[in-house]
DNA sequence: TCTGCATTTGCAGAAATGCGCAAATACAGA
DNA sequence: TCTGTATTTGCGCATTTCTGCAAATGCAGA
C-alpha cells in the first residue's frame, strides 16, 4: 500500500472502516472483547434488544469483522482477527494524543474547554 | 483498552471509522498517501468533482483525519498521522489473508469464485 | 480596484441505513 | 412429538447522509 491500492483493496478497506463507523456496531466490538459471547449476552452488554444485536452481528460478519460458532442452541461471536483490535488501538492512540494536543493549545486561550467535554461529544 | 473502553473513547473510535466507511473518502485517504495534495489535486486523483472533494476534505478535517496547510491561495491536505496508514494496513493484511484463506476452501468445493470476482466485489 | 483562480457554503432531491415489531426458524430436552 | 429458548428474517417508517448545482468567499497579481 506503499503508493497506490489496488480498487478491490480500497473497497474492501472501506467496507471494514463502515462496519465499525456505527455506534451500535462499536458497543459490539468492545462487548467482544475478552471472551466469545452469545447473541443475548451481546444485546445485554450493549444494551440493545436481541433482534438488532442480531442484524448488526450478521453485517459484521458477513464483513469479516466476527466470526461465529454454533454450539447447542447458542451461536457465539467472537473478533475475527486480533489485528483489529491492534488496529484500533493505533488509532485510538493518535486521536487521544491529537486530543490532549489541542486541549493543551485551548488551555492557553481565553475561553478553553475541559478535556472530558472533548472526550464525551455529541 | 483491554477490557472496557470509556463511552467516549469508543464514539471518537466509531467517528474515525465512520470517516473513512465511505467510498469515496477512502478513495481521499489512498489519493493522500505520499504528499500532501491541494483540493484540485485530490479531486482529480479520486475522480470526484472539486466540491464533493472539498466538502469530503472537511469532514475527515473536523474529525481529526486529515490536517490542511494554507500556502497562498492553495489548501494543502495531508493525513494527520502515520499511525492511521500503519492501522489500514494492519487491517487490510488481515482481511486480505481472510480472502485467501476462504478462497483456498472455496477451491475445494465445486462452484469456486475466483480470487478477482473476490477483490473487486459488488 | 478589478480579475481570475482556488475553495467553501447553502440548498434540495435522492439514496442508503437503522430500528422495532411480529413472525419464522432452529434445536435441545421432556 | 411437543415445548421453551435462542436466533434470524421480512417489512415499513424514520433518520441520516450524499451529491450536484449555483452562489459566495478568499486572495494574489495586474
Amino acid at each position: 500500500m506503499k503508493k497506490a491500492m489496488s480498487h478491490g483493496s480500497c473497497q474492501m478497506l472501506g467496507t471494514f472502516f463502515a462496519t465499525f463507523g456505527h455506534s451500535t456496531r462499536m458497543k459490539i466490538f468492545c462487548a467482544l472483547q475478552g471472551t466469545p459471547k452469545t447473541v443475548t449476552e451481546v444485546a445485554a452488554d450493549a444494551g440493545i434488544s436481541i433482534t438488532n444485536a442480531s442484524q448488526h452481528l450478521r453485517i459484521m460478519r458477513d464483513r469479516g469483522a466476527v466470526k461465529a460458532e454454533k454450539r447447542a442452541q447458542c451461536v457465539y461471536y467472537h473478533i475475527a482477527d486480533p489485528r483489529f483490535v491492534a488496529a484500533a488501538m493505533l488509532i485510538h492512540d493518535a486521536l487521544y494524543e491529537q486530543l490532549v494536543r489541542e486541549a493543551a493549545l485551548a488551555s492557553d486561550r481565553p475561553q478553553h474547554r475541559r478535556l472530558s467535554s472533548i472526550l464525551q461529544p455529541v
